[in-house]
RNA sequence: GUGAGUGUAGCUCAAUUGGCAGAGCACUGGACUGUGGCUCCAGUGGUUGAGGGUUCAAGCCCCUUCACUCACCCCA
């Protein structure tokens, strides 16, 4: 490359022709499923004030604190390109007065997201959910559907085999005490943690469950770490065996996870990840789809006192875990070839009237000798050529060949249509 | 943000110790004046990611930078 070409930006990728046809089907295939369960659409803006994730996801978390893309505009303002999906859908949620009107409300959404990360595999700086958030429902059920929904979708994308973890993180009554006794716990173990979760204990003990290290994992697993579920409040103990139950009558296998922890402040009582492969003692991997509880968000966003749930869904990810997706079958097209400028014009006023009639037609723009012409029709797919030469022209006929039967006849120009209609039906 | 690896034609990859930048596929044309796929022949296509340095000579060695990949980190 000339050093002068631009270049897409790091992180920023462009989705081609040869892929497009997967997220096509990706995103059928959820909108298919959101159907099902009754949710609707929202497409809500990809810039944001910077205020609003500050307040929800957390100023503390990394993705506010060192991923944001923000900037100030010429107005002045902090801005952010939006790098999750939950609180916009909040946003937009109080805004337009949802809380009032119909506090039950279900969302869903397909969108791209923002993070300044370093770029590697399954994670881009631009990349996309499938997401969805369910308001105003207080019980388990609404854990479930939501559990549920993620599992039809991954299992309709294709995906064979995936595991289900839950954990209940509790809820603004019991997190302190837990909190409490988890930094009582890690404080004298301290120097044997990683360098990273040494910062941890204090600053953000639950995610030293969360580490990947080997050594920590080791640590934390042999002890007897002090478990949240030992933690829980009444109700929010009442409510993850609840869901236990529930995701046991629908059918949904899942395992328990006590070290399961989400990186985003909102979360409350119940948390869900959902990795690929069978569950077992398989190596860690990403989670395509995760999510949670967030009965405070709205609140701490200004809004009434109202639960919710949702998840949101790696499209890249699980992109990378479909093993093949069937491509589309392709109507067979009509390909129209000319010899000569006036029989050139002749075909792309002939074409058109193929596609007011409903046929796929391609004509061919550039010319050439019928050899390299019929060479491209062939290339593009196409099943049946319309030649259009002097001949044709003098007696107001048009060549038709089959490429595969290798098969030709000269059909009069006024019947091609019916000719077409009863031959490619 | 940290560490490591890799960048050669549109794609997949060669190029001995530092010694003339190549092949296959794709594309264009011809063999075959108006007929594709198969075959054969020919052609187009490169500042070897970019910039600098060492050297008689750099795709190869050194420095810088950009991108990608992998791990960490983070997370979907």
């Amino acid at each position: 490359m000339a050093n002068k070409t631009v270049q897409s930006v790091r992180g920023f990728v462009d989705l081609l022709p040869e892929d497009a046809w997967k997220w096509q089907f990706l995103e059928a295939t959820a909108r298919e499923v959101f159907q099902l369960y009754g949710f609707e659409e929202i497409r809500t803006p990809l810039l944001e004030k910077t205020d609003l994730f500050s307040r929800s996801v957390g100023e503390a978390t990394d993705i506010v604190g060192k991923e944001m893309y923000t900037f100030t505009d010429r107005s002045g303002d902090s801005l952010s390109l939006r790098p999750e999906g939950t609180a916009p859908v909040v946003r937009a949620y109080l805004e337009h007065g949802f809380a009032k009107s119909h506090p039950e409300s279900s969302f869903y959404y397909l969108a791209p997201m923002f993070r300044h990360e370093r770029p590697q595999h399954g994670r881009l700086r631009q990349f996309h959910q499938i997401g969805a958030e369910l308001f105003g429902i207080p019980g388990p059920e609404a854990d479930a559907e939501i559990i549920s929904l993620q599992a039809d979708l991954l299992s309709r994308m294709g995906l064979k085999d995936f595991s289900l973890a839950i954990n209940s993180l509790g809820c603004r009554a019991c997190q302190p005490e837990y909190h409490r006794r988890l930094v009582g716990f890690l404080e004298p173990l301290a120097p044997k943690l990683c360098p990273n979760c040494q910062k941890r204990v204090r600053g953000n003990p639950l995610r030293v469950l969360d580490c990947k290290e080997a050594e920590c994992r080791a640590l934390l697993r042999s002890q007897s770490v002090p478990r949240i579920s030992d933690s829980l409040c009444p109700a929010c103990s009442e409510h993850f065996s609840e869901l236990q139950a529930i995701l046991k009558t629908m059918g949904l296998e899942f395992t328990l996870d006590p070290f399961l922890v989400r990186g985003l402040d909102y979360y409350t009582r119940t948390a869900f990840e959902i990795y690929p492969g069978k569950s077992g003692s398989q190596s860690r991997t990403d989670a395509i789809s995760a999510g949670g509880r967030y009965d405070e968000l709205i609140s701490d966003l200004g809004g009434p006192a109202l639960p919710a749930v949702g998840f949101a869904l790696g499209m890249e990810r699980i992109l990378l875990q479909l093993p093949e997706i069937p491509p589309p079958a392709k109507k067979p097209a009509v390909a129209l070839l000319a010899m000569g400028v006036s029989a050139r014009r002749l075909v792309q006023k002939l074409a058109r009237e193929l596609r007011e009639n409903g046929f796929p037609a391609r004509a061919d723009l550039k010319g050439g000798s019928f050899k390299a012409q019929i060479h491209r029709a062939d290339r593009a797919g196409a099943g049946l050529v319309l030649i259009l030469g002097e001949d044709e022209i003098r007696d107001q006929t048009v060549m038709v060949k089959d490429l595969k039967k290798s098969e030709q006849e000269k059909i009069p120009a006024k019947d091609l249509v019916a000719y077409l209609r009863n031959k490619l039906s």
